[in-house]
DNA sequence: TATTGTTATACTCTATAACTATA
DNA sequence: TATAGTTATAGAGTATAACAATA
């Protein structure tokens, strides 16, 4: 009869827990996305993209994990909203790059302290364990 | 002169690393989808519903954070494929209740397999560190 | 009257395939 | 020939508003 291996190792519920954790805040995501009249996947694009830092097309839709295509409708958006701007590389001319303007790096950074807000929870941890997960987390990540 | 008191503090820190961690990991949740040939939506659908327990479409649609009105689509592509079922309720005859097939169960198994396999580098982390990393999000989740 | 789920509508996202302009 | 981005197309997700059935 095999033994209860099987227990649950404590990566899976790790994982599981902090799988958990993430799929609570989808609501604060929309929510974050819909208070600056973003779509979701404008967002990510925006926050995908730094200011003063040009990523060509192709670089953004591999970040968004989707097609070349999408790309060109989402940019469309942002672009005319004027959060983001298509400039022709210098070395390629296939490529276009994408930049951020000043008033895409103002939602930008809006939308990102928003994100960034730890959710309710982090308060029952000590400093000492907020500080002892933060390291945990660096040592997973690397 | 103030002092530099916005140090990034632990809690937003620890955050900012979990939010990453889940970032990396859309590509898998895409390509699990994908190899089960469900919509991102469909799966987060099969994956709220618990075999044996009916849930209402109402329900559904705040697990999922969208209108009640998408439920109906999503749901009418599931059932078409014969992973879910609609029932009316004895309580109350407006009420839809959900229920997973016997096919949407064994799906629904292989698709929390899969996305409840931890991704690369908890394998950096100690079986005691892997422990103290769950307990840390367990008092975080209560 | 209020609520559950559906339908109608319009817009966005999505992949695929065909196209363009560069290389 | 190959690649970056666009366009065309079809299917799916999304919210809003109007509707039917039920409460």
């Amino acid at each position: 009869m095999a033994r209860q291996t099987t227990q649950t190792d404590p990566a899976t519920e790790a994982w599981t827990l902090l799988s958990r954790l993430m799929m609570s805040r989808k609501g604060h995501m929309l929510e974050t996305a819909a208070a600056f009249e973003l779509s979701p996947p404008q967002m990510w694009a925006l926050r995908h993209l730094e200011p003063g830092v040009p990523l060509p097309m192709s670089a953004l839709a591999g970040l968004l994990h989707c097609d070349n295509s999408n790309v060109t409708g989402i940019v469309d958006r942002l672009e005319s909203r004027g959060l983001v701007e298509r400039r022709p590389a210098d070395h390629d001319r296939r490529v276009k790059h994408l930049v951020v303007t000043e008033a895409g790096a103002e939602v930008r950074a809006l939308v990102d302290e928003r994100m960034n807000q730890p959710p309710p929870g982090f308060e029952r941890l000590t400093a000492q364990e907020q500080r002892h997960l933060a390291a945990l987390l660096r040592k997973l990540i690397e």
